[in-house]
DNA sequence: TTTAATCCCTATTAATTTACTAGGGTTTAA
DNA sequence: TTAAACCCTAGTAAATTAATAGGGATTAAA
């Protein structure tokens, strides 16, 4: 029940753009020395957060990557998904797509369980947008205070 | 962010074992057969249930399993935590192990919407009974009805 | 007491997915 | 014109998952 690198990488890279990014646009290169990722790995993930219009790209020297909307309209589960596909823990139609219906799904008793994890981790996500990261980790910075070496947004 | 076969596969395997053992022990062969799963991997995945307390075992001939406790003591989420480890979505010891500590703890943003997604997904499974998942199939079954072939708890 | 049914254990292999590298193409500000 | 940037996709290495394989131990029943 793990996500992949996409997912955790790609979070930490809008991050990055919005925190460094004040409506200037910020190249890949940056966000990969900042976050410690290679600028080949990190462009995949940007593209699909591009075709999802989580960011917006400006091509041509001194181009980049900005957020596409403001912070507090873009959420974590909207990101997560464009990352990492649904969040849900098994490949079921029926569950991950609200209109289709699966062929079993009648004699299917586990799909109650499925269903409500997969409700659970989207409520979860959706209940929290970019700028709530921003804030914590404005908060967090402050509190690291003169720890000079190590500025950037960390992860576990 | 899906779960394995261990998970999904051991899951039924319990349900199995709830529905059609009436203080009766339950072969393997027979549970595999029924699940149409092969019997060893089926043995490797009922071996975590059983160091886990989940099921007990009965040896020798005449053999098999039996829940080890009433079901509606056991919740998904023992089951599954069982079969699959910690439920989180990223390795991270402070939030897989609440007395552990993060290295670089103090500037990690994340970690905040790691633990929102643990949160959730342990609270809902452990919130549903396998005592739950025994009345939905025979609900399930009741209205299948003179649909004679599957008689089997199926899955998505 | 023998036999067959059953659980128990672990090593190995096959299949799949993830993570990343590599490299050529396009756009555009300076 | 050039160099800094984004854009795209094919290929590969590493890791994980899923499963197979097979020998051992226990026990009810013939």
């Amino acid at each position: 029940m793990r996500l992949s690198t996409k997912g955790r990488y790609g979070l930490r890279a809008v991050l990055d753009i919005a925190i460094n990014g004040n409506d200037e646009a910020i190249a890949l290169s940056q966000i990969a020395e900042r976050q410690e990722i290679s600028v080949n790995y990190l462009e995949q993930l940007i593209a699909k957060l591009r075709k999802s219009g989580v960011v917006n790209s400006i091509r041509g020297a001194q181009g980049g990557y900005i957020l596409a909307r403001p912070a507090h309209d873009i959420s974590v589960g909207e990101i997560l998904r464009s990352l990492e596909g649904d969040l849900s823990p098994v490949e079921c139609s029926e569950i991950n797509d609200a209109d289709a219906e699966c062929s079993h799904s009648d004699l299917c008793v586990t799909k109650y369980v499925w269903k409500r994890i997969s409700d659970s981790i989207n409520d979860a996500v959706d209940g929290i947008m970019l700028s709530d990261l921003v804030d914590e980790s404005r908060k967090v910075q402050a509190e690291a205070g003169n720890n000079q070496e190590k500025r950037t947004n960390q992860t576990c």
